[in-house]
RNA sequence: GGCCAGGUAGCUCAGUUGGUAGAGCAGGGGACUGAAAAUCCCCGUGUCGGCGGUUCAAUUCCGUCCCUGGCCA
């Protein structure tokens, strides 16, 4: 089969805010797609209007994959998405039909399109023992450790950066092999699909960072605090989790925890978002190749459609 | 109107026994291989409220004016 005989995939990334949600859903529509979510939060049940989950009437519209898999007290990773979306690509593929990867979960498109090495998955118990060797000795200890088995993943990895840290000894203790002896062999991977690559964003920071703003308080308003209080009313979870952790949520868990007045707490959810969709940007900038749309632009879903059609 | 305390980075403030200043937050840039809406790294020139005076030199001392709080009338 020749690259060009690959079946297509759209591919549309985007900062949090800039309408990919309603763009994937127009194009799905127009073109016979069914929607995979590519975001790591959007997996969770009962985390709905805190992460802007398309709604029930979008859901029926348009079959949406990879949302609500998971309940909040569960981890995912970026190994299971890539597993998840890979596969849900060749079924929607084999029925006809045009598979649409929306999200912005950069770390996941990048997993996909650039190749993921073999590694093991996480392991709750050797991340507790290194956890508990942090609090004893210090993460410059462990970060020293890392620097006698693994030289080129200590050189790479800053002293401070715990998660990174913890990572790289996780997985030499779990295999007795390095980081980045394992990631060495792993290269881009011959893709079984062609993707049709959009990036969508407001026309500057300016405008995003109002759009962020107003998404907010129009989530407060559709019950955001109480959505959180339900989770938190649970007792079971904590804002060490993936889910509690999100952009939104974990201020409000301080809100609740009682460590912030309201006010406090909205202006720190805005500027967290905020903050995330420059992280966004980060990778976003570097898809040279993809075609970039502008989130207020008139005629936004007639070119999307007409630039996704000339690909096919 | 009088007295007191302040006016220093976008914000909250520190500081300079006179040699033109630095933290936190915000903001910007970057990194990113099973937690990624995460986790990290780098980036600080601003009439030091205005105008005068003293001085080789004033953001710092003196005078005066303006502004903001508080107290007293």
């Amino acid at each position: 089969m020749t690259a060009s005989e690959l079946p297509p995939v759209v591919v549309l990334m985007g900062p949090t805010a800039s309408g990919k949600t309603r763009l994937a859903i127009e194009l799905a529509g127009a073109l016979n797609g069914e929607i995979v979510s590519v975001d790591s939060s959007l997996v969770y049940r009962g985390m709905d209007i805190g992460t802007a989950k398309p709604g029930k009437s979008e859901r029926a519209a348009v079959p949406h994959h990879l949302i609500d898999i998971l309940d909040p007290s569960e981890p995912f990773s970026t190994g299971q998405f890539r597993d998840r979306a890979q596969a849900l690509i060749a079924e929607i593929t084999a029925c006809g039909r045009l598979p649409v990867l929306a999200g912005g979960t950069m770390l996941y498109f990048n997993a996909l399109l650039r190749g993921l090495a073999e590694l093991p998955s996480a392991d709750p118990d050797i991340r507790r023992e290194i956890e508990e060797r942090a609090t004893r000795e210090g993460w410059q200890a462990l970060h020293a450790e890392l620097a006698r088995v693994d030289p080129p993943a200590a050189a790479r990895i800053h002293p401070n950066d715990p998660q990174r840290l913890q990572r790289a000894l996780e997985v030499f203790y779990v295999t007795g092999r390095t980081l980045s002896g394992l990631c060495e062999g792993s290269r881009t991977p011959e893709l079984p699909f062609r993707p049709l690559r959009l990036v969508l964003a407001p026309s500057s920071r300016a405008v995003l960072a109002e759009r962020i703003a107003e998404r907010f308080r129009r989530m407060l308003e559709e019950g955001f605090l109480e959505e959180v209080e339900a989770l938190y009313l649970r007792g079971d979870l904590n804002e060490t989790l993936p889910s509690i952790r999100a952009v939104g949520y974990r201020q409000a868990w301080g809100y609740f925890k009682g460590e912030c007045d309201f006010d406090t707490f909205v202006e720190r959810a805005i500027i967290a978002t905020r903050q995330f969709a420059k992280r966004q940007y980060t990778w976003l900038r570097k898809e040279t190749e993809a075609t970039w749309l502008e989130s207020e632009a008139p005629g936004l879903i007639e070119r999307a459609v007409a630039e996704v059609r000339a690909g096919l």
